[in-house]
DNA sequence: TCCAACATGTAACTTGTTACATGATTAC
DNA sequence: GTAATCATGTAACAAGTTACATGTTGGA
């Protein structure tokens, strides 16, 4: 069984579900506020991915807590859920991650407290491998690069490596950081 | 009059056929072959973006090249397209384009050889400040970050900050490299 | 001749967007 | 009471995805 590709959204919404039951406006608010606001936070996206997930019984409405008119309906994790949400967090990661959802993989480590302490090690252990094995393949094309009349190319080329090596030392450097096991 | 918000795809195959007349073949190849490739490459996105922008009529078909049967149909850019594509590369740079679309930014950046080199600089700088006032925004969020039981988040946070910085740093030592004025 | 690669395109679907609708609650 | 805000939701649309359909061309 091949687990249904998990959008951004989704994942961000089981993670924070994760730590404690949440409405749709509660994520809302989370997502407008925080530095998790890189994962959208319209209404027309959020209902439909909370209807989504209920649907997939990953998610069931959590006990009101009060009694008003309309109270506030809040979501939980099934246990189905939270499997489900650890699985994505220990799949392998991917070239096709690393260049295309380096933002999807950042999200599921930030999350990575649900899964032992070395999943995480190897986690970043495999992301620093893979992003210095691009860096080094866009090095190969900047080498490569035909030497237009404008400078612009070349240095946009540039930003891609860079960018791929800070993301790389931070890796190695949060390895060091995570507690031994 | 505002302009119609250009997608990246858009804005890559502007971008190219400013340069040279391409099929849409061509630009499938050099974005599965090249870094470009950061930027989609499935026919079910191409020739659906190519027919807007010819109904745009930013694009026309080119001279055929070849007499066979079925000559390759090759794209070049209209007047009004150069004009909207300049237009675009040099708006100013918002704090939105910023947090939402740094990739989109960097691709206007790769193709401003179309525009003088002033544009590149301030384009640059705007970038180096923007960033610059993000990372310090992350940073004050990063203190006030409430100390969980896992690691994993406030390190996830520390990524989005140094990943930032190095995107100024970038952008400042790029401005550097611009061929002075 | 026939098969692989070239080249363009379409259909069904997914998931996001903005704008709007609607009702409940709270502050004044 | 009423206006602002809280909170959920829908409709129309945009633009991507994968999978498929179809015809062309060149080489063994």
């Amino acid at each position: 069984m091949t687990s249904t590709p998990l959008s951004s959204l989704s994942l961000a919404i089981l993670g924070l579900l994760s730590m404690q039951p949440m409405s749709g406006y509660d994520l809302r608010r989370i997502f407008t506020t925080t530095a998790m606001g890189r994962f959208s936070a319209s209404p027309g996206a959020i209902y439909p991915a909370l209807a989504r997930l209920e649907f997939l019984k990953w998610t069931k409405p959590a006990p009101a807590t009060s009694s008003s008119l309309r109270p506030r309906k809040a979501y939980m994790l099934t246990a189905a859920g939270r499997t489900a949400l650890k699985e994505h967090l220990a799949e392998p990661v991917t070239r096709e991650d690393i260049i295309w959802r380096l933002d999807h993989l950042l999200l599921r480590f930030s999350f990575m407290g649900l899964l032992p302490v070395e999943e995480s090690r190897r986690f970043l252990l495999q992301l620093a491998d893979g992003l210095g094995a691009y860096a080094h393949e866009l090095q190969l094309q900047l080498d490569a690069f035909p030497d237009l009349a404008v400078p612009q190319p070349r240095l946009a080329l540039a930003h891609g490596i860079e960018s791929t090596l800070a993301t790389a030392r931070w890796a190695r450097g949060a390895m060091q950081s995570l507690p031994p096991t």
